[in-house]
DNA sequence: CATGAATGAGCGTTCATTCAT
DNA sequence: GATGAATGAACGCTCATTCAT
C-alpha cells in the first residue's frame, strides 16, 4: 500500500548521477543530480540515505554493469586467446557506447568517498574477468605476478586503447587490435625464443 | 602580477597543496592548504589568483618535477634498453619516495579544473620521456601506433607497477623488473618468431 | 473532521508524542512520533491536521490528566490542610510516576506553538486545583494576591520539590513534607505573631 | 594585523540571539540572528563555531549578567533580611527591564542543547546569590533541605512574582512585596509559635 | 605585502505536509 | 482510512574570495 518505491526513479537517479558526475566530478550537487533525474531534490534521499551512499552504489553498479557487459556472450568452449579477444572487444564496445560511465568511474575510483567495502565488492563483481586473466597468464611471463598487478595492467591497457579509439574513431579496429596484441604479449605469450643459426 | 615577494612561500603552498590534495582530494579547502603552508588564508590568493589557478600550476609543477626526476642521470650513450630501464627505475624511485605527489596527480588528472592548456603544457614537459619512448618503439610492434597511446600504456604500466611495489615493498625489485619486462615486451620487442621444424 | 476511526491510534500518538518530546524537545519530527506510535507518518495528519495542532492537544491533555490525577480521591469533607496535603501528595506521585509527562509539559509550556486559547483552556482544566487553593489562602497572607500568582507559586514549589525527589528518591518523603510545609507557610498560615513579654 | 574580531559584533550577535530566541524559541534560524545583528550569516560562525556554541555562551552570559545585576549594590553590612530584600528588588528590576532575557533564558533552560558543563558554570556564576540564601535559611525551616531545592524555590517565586508584575505593572510594588514576604516566610522565618493562653 | 575577519552563494540534509496507491 | 513516497522550502554550516587593518 502507498506508492511503492519506483525502480524507474532509482534508475533515473543512477543514470543522472553518472552523467552529472562525468561532467562535474564528485563535487556535483545532489540537487543537480535529482533535477536531471526529474525528481525533487529531497527524493534522492528516499533512495540513497546519503550522497556517499549514492556514490558507492553507483560505483558498484557501474562496475557490475561493466563486468557483465564485458563477459556477455563469452565463447566458453573456444581457445583462451579467442575468449580473451572476445572480452577485449566487448570492453571496447562498452566503453565507447557509454563514455560517461567511464568518466564517472574514473572520478569515483580516485575518490575516498568510496569505501573499502565497495572496492572489495567491485572486485567480486569483476571476478569473472579475473578468472579469465588467470587462465590466460598461466603459461605467460606474469604467471608469478600478483593477480592485482595483472588486472591493473589489463585495465590500464584497456583505458589507453579506449582513449585512442575515442580520439580517433575511424581507426577503431586498428587500435583495438594493437591494444589486444599488446595485452597478449604482456600477459600470455611465451617469452620470445631467440633463434640462432 | 609582478613576481610576489617570497619564492619560499610559493613553494610552501605548492608542497602543502600536494599533501592536502593527496589526502582530501580536490575538495580540500584553500584555507587548509594555506594553513598547512604556514601562510594566512588570504595570502594564497596573492600567489595564485584562484583555486583553479593553484591547481593548474600544481599539476604542471608535479608533472615537470616527475619528468625531470625520471630523466635525471640518463645514460645518454648507452643502449636503448638500458636507457629505458634507467628511466623506469627512476620513475619507481620518484613514485615511491613521494607518494603524495602521485596521489595528488591522480586527483588532478581526472579533475576538470585542469584546463586543456595545462594538459598540453604537461605533455610538453614530458617530451623527453616521449622521445625516449619514440626511439624504443621504433622497431617494435607499436611503431605505427599514435604516440599518445604509447605514452598512456607506459604510464599505466608504471602506475600498476608502483601500486604493486607499494602494496608489497619487500618485493620491490621483483616487481620493478616484471613491470619493465612487460613494458619492453609491449613496445620494443620484435614480435616473437614462430619456430617451426 | 468527523472523529477518525481509531481512538486507540490517537492515544498511541499522544503517548508517543509525550515520550518523544520529553527526549528530543519540540523539534522532534512528526515522523518519529508516528513511528513510535506504530502508525504511518502520514496518518498522524488524519488525527491532527498540523504539528501545532498535535502539540496543543497534547498540552491540553497533559494538563487535564495532571489535574484529574492530582484531584483524585480528594477527601472532600476533611480539613483544608488535609485536603491540600492530599493534593500535594497526588501531585508528587503523578510527577514521579510519569516523568516524561513533566518533561514534555516543560517544553510545551515555553513554546510559542501553544496558543493563548490552549493556555486558557488549560487553566480551565486546573480550575479544581485553583478552587482548593482559593480556600486555602483565604485567611493567609496571600489572600489579596492575584490568583494566577498563587497558582504559579504552588506550581513552582511543586516543581522544585519534584526535582528534589527525583534527584534523591531515598528521601522522597522528607522532600515531600518539606515542600508541603513550605507551601502551607507561603499561602495559608497566619502571619507569625510576634511574641512579646 | 588584519581586522581584529569585533567585540561589538559579538555583542550584537548575543543581543540579537536573545531577542530572536525570546520570540521564536530555540528553533530560531542562525541566519535570522545574524541578520538582526547586522552581520552576514556566515559571520556568526566566526564568533561561534556552532549554533549550540552560541546557545551555550548566550546561556552563560545571561546567567552571569543576571547574577551581577542581582547582586549589584548589595548592602554588605546590613541585616540579612535587608540584603535579601535588596537582592529581590534588583532581581525584579532586571527581569522587568529586559523581558527578552528572561524569555530567552526560559527557553534555554529546558533545551538539551545546553551542556551539563554550561549548567555547572552557570551555577558557579550564581554562587553569590546561593551564598546569600545559605545565610538566610540558616535558622529557618529549610536549614536541612538541599541547597538546590532552596535555589529552585527562590527562582520559582521570583518568576511567579515577575509574571505578576508584568501582567499588572501598576501594582508592581505590591507584588514585589508580597513575593518577597512569601520568600522570607518559606526559607528564613522561624516556625510560627502557637500562642496559647 | 601579510593577515584573517567578512561576505553570501551554495551544499547536503531534514521535515511538515500532500497525495497516489 | 492507512500507508509511505514525493515534494521543496529551510536549515546549519562551509568556503572561495575580498578587503580593512
Amino acid at each position: 500500500m502507498a506508492r511503492p518505491r519506483s525502480e524507474e526513479k532509482r534508475n533515473a537517479l543512477m543514470a543522472a548521477a553518472t552523467r552529472v558526475i562525468a561532467i562535474h566530478g564528485m563535487g556535483a550537487p545532489t540537487a543537480l543530480i535529482a533535477h536531471e533525474a526529474g525528481v525533487a531534490s529531497g527524493s534522492l534521499f528516499t533512495y540513497f540515505g546519503t550522497k556517499a551512499d549514492l556514490l558507492n552504489h553507483l560505483y558498484l553498479e557501474l562496475k557490475a554493469g561493466q563486468a557483465s557487459a564485458v563477459l556477455a556472450g563469452l565463447p566458453a568452449g573456444a581457445a583462451l586467446r579467442e575468449q580473451l579477444a572476445h572480452m577485449w572487444s566487448q570492453w571496447m564496445s562498452w566503453a565507447v557506447s557509454g563514455p560517461e560511465k567511464r568518466r564517472a568511474l574514473a572520478q569515483l575510483d580516485v575518490s575516498d568517498a568510496i569505501t573499502p567495502a565497495s572496492r572489495a565488492a567491485a572486485q567480486q563483481a569483476m571476478a569473472g574477468i579475473a578468472a579469465l586473466l588467470e587462465h590466460s597468464r598461466a603459461n605467460g611471463p606474469l604467471h608469478d605476478a600478483p593477480m592485482g598487478f595483472v588486472v591493473a595492467i589489463m585495465t590500464a591497457l584497456a583505458d589507453a586503447t579506449v582513449d585512442a579509439i575515442i580520439r580517433d574513431p575511424a581507426e577503431a579496429d586498428t587500435h583495438r587490435t594493437i591494444g589486444f596484441d599488446a595485452l597478449w604479449r604482456v600477459i600470455a605469450d611465451r617469452a620470445p625464443e631467440v633463434v640462432t643459426h
